[in-house]
DNA sequence: ATCCAGGCTCCTG
DNA sequence: CAGGAGCATGGA
């Protein structure tokens, strides 16, 4: 038997679900969200029970509700929770968007990619542990690929669970990917070095030596520091990871070679801008540099839908 | 074929 | 510390 139960959470205004959705249908880094232009579908193991999560919007941009449902065999109270809790991180709920924009208006180009979209707020891995074996395999790598090899990695793994005849894939629990033979990776496309990488840090997420619970508290510096250590963790990869994985409002890859073909098009370079280059237009939206990120990364989006229609 | 893509490591100077 | 060679993959 199925259970089912409903909450609702009231984001932070002003808030409009539909971008968020947006973003989340056109990213090759959604692999296992399943929604469409009104409905955020995503299977999930929150305190040790697989269930379902469906959200859709009511209300308005500037009296936000999110109505949720949380399916499974078991939905306790515990479940419910993290459901809560989880939402408001993926969709970054509580966080008032107004000094942002008020950063952001201050800088006339930024503004021109951030300003018509009041409503849009960061988008964040559903998992630090997810955010991190994404972006290994995205090291280097378009991001359709890197969405395909994903995807068998996760089908590799196999993990899923059926509600209502539907089934949903499931993130693999560290453990699981850790126990996977390095060659049916190289056989789905990832590089010798891009394997040994996922597995490596796997084990260490499976053993609690690597615990983004634990992580989570330290200063950014000191986070970059600890994920970097891990060998095929670079500066770029740690700094998704603290952005998008860990939600730290600051953080900004500034190595991106997306962030900096958008950058240097935006500002007249007629190139990428270089990372220090990044960094020193970054600094006009200190405090804000991880939600500039995703509004520049939005903005990629953005163009790379306009060129496919 | 050549260049590029949401890099990393290791080795020079 | 900065810069760059070499590496690994598939797609345009």
């Amino acid at each position: 038997m199925i259970q089912r139960r409903a909450f609702e959470i009231a984001p932070a205004p002003p808030y409009d679900f539909a971008l968020a959705l947006h973003y989340v249908r056109h990213a090759h880094t959604s692999i296992l969200e399943r929604g469409d232009e009104t409905i955020y579908r995503r299977a999930l193991r929150l305190a040790g029970r697989d269930v379902l999560l469906v959200a859709h919007a009511t209300g308005t941009i500037s009296e936000p509700r999110l109505q949720v449902e949380v399916a499974g065999e078991t939905v306790d109270d515990a479940v419910l929770a993290e459901a809560d809790a989880r939402l408001r991180h993926i969709f970054t709920l509580d966080i008032d968007p107004a000094p942002f924009l008020e950063v952001a208006m201050a800088d006339p180009v930024f503004a021109r990619v951030a300003a018509p979209y009041p409503g849009l707020r960061p988008v964040l891995m559903a998992s630090p542990y997810e955010s991190l074996i994404g972006a290994i395999i995205g090291q280097q790598i378009t991001t359709a690929f890197a969405a395909k090899v994903k995807r068998a990695l996760f089908d590799l793994a196999g993990r899923s669970i059926e509600i209502d005849s539907v089934h949903y894939p499931l993130l693999p629990e560290p453990a699981e990917v850790a126990a996977l033979d390095p060659a049916e990776l190289l056989a789905r496309q990832f590089s010798r070095q891009k394997a040994a990488t996922v597995l490596n840090v796997s084990r260490a997420v499976a053993s609690g030596e690597l615990n983004f619970a634990a992580l989570s508290s330290l200063p950014p510096d000191e986070i970059l520091a600890r994920l970097t250590q891990h060998k095929g963790v670079g500066r770029w990869t740690a700094e998704v990871v603290l952005m998008r994985g860990l939600g730290a409002h600051d953080a900004i890859p500034a190595g991106d070679v997306g962030l900096r073909a958008v950058i240097g098009r935006a500002y007249g370079l007629g190139r990428h801008a270089t990372e220090a280059e990044v960094r020193a237009r970054a600094e006009a939206w200190a405090g804000w540099r991880g939600w500039a990120t995703f509004f520049w990364w939005h903005q990629v989006q953005l163009e790379r839908v306009a060129r496919s229609d």
